[in-house]
DNA sequence: TAAATATGAAACTAATTGGTTGCAAATGTA
DNA sequence: TACATTTGCAACCAATTAGTTTCATATTTA
């Protein structure tokens, strides 16, 4: 089962759970307190994310930690940059479709 | 079906056409001769594409001309806003667990 | 030591996914 | 008009997903 960072942030209980402990490690039962599925479920979540190492866990007494790690955030943001090089230059308000028919006229 | 644009990049042969496309329209024929699949699989990727609005299309004569709305992949780098905040700041270099647990002791 | 708490893993299930093949509709061309 | 091209859609299928319930293990506490 090969995980990814793409599709781990699929889901939106994952994304809840990612902005939910950005900001501090939280335990499973902790972050299950903020929805409405059971822990196991949670848990399940849990390690998908773990798989594709967008979080980490520490172990305190019988309470795991879990927390964002948040480098590995940045592949998503590293992934965009292709696109941010479109929307920031004014490239975006030409028509793309306009050339393309025209380039294939030349062709001709 | 609900289409959400987290869940239409999740898929890499998604991801690949929306990169494909970014910089000029093409039609699905031409798109799929870039894939190992065939031209009706690319066919569905492009209507969940087209459903959370992450792509639009002309038809010119019996071709269509699909290309990305570069607007909504901004949407991708908006969720992420709340992340930098966290990466940008130094505030990464706080272990945040170690936070955590003292915080706890605090209340005690 | 016994009971309570915190957690992960396994087995099962219904729904969704990504792919296929076959077909129909629309447009361009001989 | 007849035929080729471009495309979307429906039906089907195997694999995956996200959830559940049940159970086992480890740690803290009475």
């Amino acid at each position: 089962m090969r995980r990814d960072i793409f599709q781990a942030i699929a889901d939106p209980s994952r994304r809840a759970i990612i902005a939910l402990i950005a900001m501090q490690a939280m335990t499973p039962n902790a972050i299950a307190e903020h929805f409405d599925t059971s822990r196991q479920a949670v848990s399940k979540h849990l390690k998908i994310l773990t798989e594709c190492e967008l979080i980490t866990n520490q172990q305190v007494g019988r309470e795991i930690y879990y927390r964002l790690e948040i480098d590995k955030m940045k592949e998503i943001d590293q992934w965009l940059e292709q696109f941010k090089k479109i929307w920031e230059t004014k490239f975006e308000q030409l028509d793309n479709l306009l050339q393309t028919i025209q380039k294939k006229e030349n062709e001709k």
